[in-house]
DNA sequence: ATTGTGGCCTGCCCGC
DNA sequence: TGCGGGCAGGCCACAA
């Protein structure tokens, strides 16, 4: 065998991407009527939300409508009330035995019962299921959305400047969810690859033109991405790791870590 | 108000 | 082949 290929396996984080096509696949859920809640794992119910009161607003509801903010997965319900979920960095949804991935992504990454933490039973005898080996996730009742900054995928530039004012890093900024909501790690490498802006900036020493390419960069990366299948099909993205170079111009990347989050950048087109 | 750190958890990869 | 250490893309609490 050559091994020169890195070993990476595809894997599905969900960032803001991956959070809107388990949307989609759940509005198959949106007018079905609930029979029960399995909460396979009782500590998988965090927030103000008690797993009995979970239990008792689930049974017999109707699913209204979805949304998303950010990472934040909604399906409203006809009670009123909201069910939020939120998938840390292995959660994967389910609904009615499919996964919003594609089949050939999700199998290798494979499934486990053991790994099911919530499952929502539908009388028409489908379900909706949250896998999630790590137990980052959790589900709660009307999530607290006010600590939300504005939806990446649909952010201005005004409200990005918004986000860059004030003190802290460039890539802090970007990252910390009440500033913008969904970006994660990869994208925000890829975007900050593809602006040419250094992860390390000051984000207040970002000018207007850069602030204005920036969120330009934003919108088509996630557009882009999402059509390729992923936050993980970035261009960047298969160079993240320790040997990697810029797919643009060759350059070793620098490795640094912000916050305690692995970052690539390129030293010759970033600053 | 913001950054940095550790913890939460488990799976996976690598080196021994 | 098996084992132990290190690492992981999110998020939260806490200290500084």
């Amino acid at each position: 065998m050559g091994g020169e290929a890195p070993r990476r396996p595809e894997s599905c984080v969900p960032e803001i991407i991956e959070v809107e096509m388990y949307r989609r696949l759940a509005e198959r859920t949106v007018g079905r009527r609930t029979e029960r809640v399995e909460l396979l794992h009782p500590e998988y119910c965090r927030g103000d939300t008690s797993p009995d009161e979970l239990i008792a607003e689930l049974a017999d509801v109707a699913i209204s409508s979805t949304s998303r903010h950010g990472k934040l997965l909604l399906l409203e319900l006809s009670s009123g009330r909201d069910l939020g979920v939120r998938f840390g960095m292995t959660g994967r949804l389910i609904v009615d035995g499919e996964a919003a991935i594609d089949q050939l992504e999700y199998a290798a990454n494979g499934d486990s019962p053991s790994w099911h933490r919530f499952r929502l039973r539908f009388r028409d005898g489908g379900n909706l299921l949250v896998s999630d080996p790590r137990r980052l996730g959790a589900v709660e009742l009307d999530p607290d959305r006010s600590g939300l900054g504005p939806d990446a995928w649909s952010i201005s530039a005004g409200e990005l400047e918004i986000a860059l004012s004030g003190r802290g890093g460039l890539k802090a900024r970007l990252l910390n969810q009440s500033h913008v909501a969904g970006l994660g790690n990869l994208l925000v490498d890829e975007c900050l690859w593809r602006s040419g802006l250094d992860p390390a900036r000051p984000a207040s020493s970002v000018s207007g033109d850069e602030r204005a390419s920036l969120a330009a960069t934003i919108l088509c990366t996630i557009d882009e991405l999402d059509a390729r299948g992923g936050s993980h099909r970035g261009d960047l993205h298969a160079e993240r790791q320790h040997t990697g170079v810029c797919p643009l111009d060759g350059a070793a990347l620098q490795r640094r870590t912000f916050g305690g989050r692995t970052t690539y950048s390129c030293p010759a087109h970033q600053s």
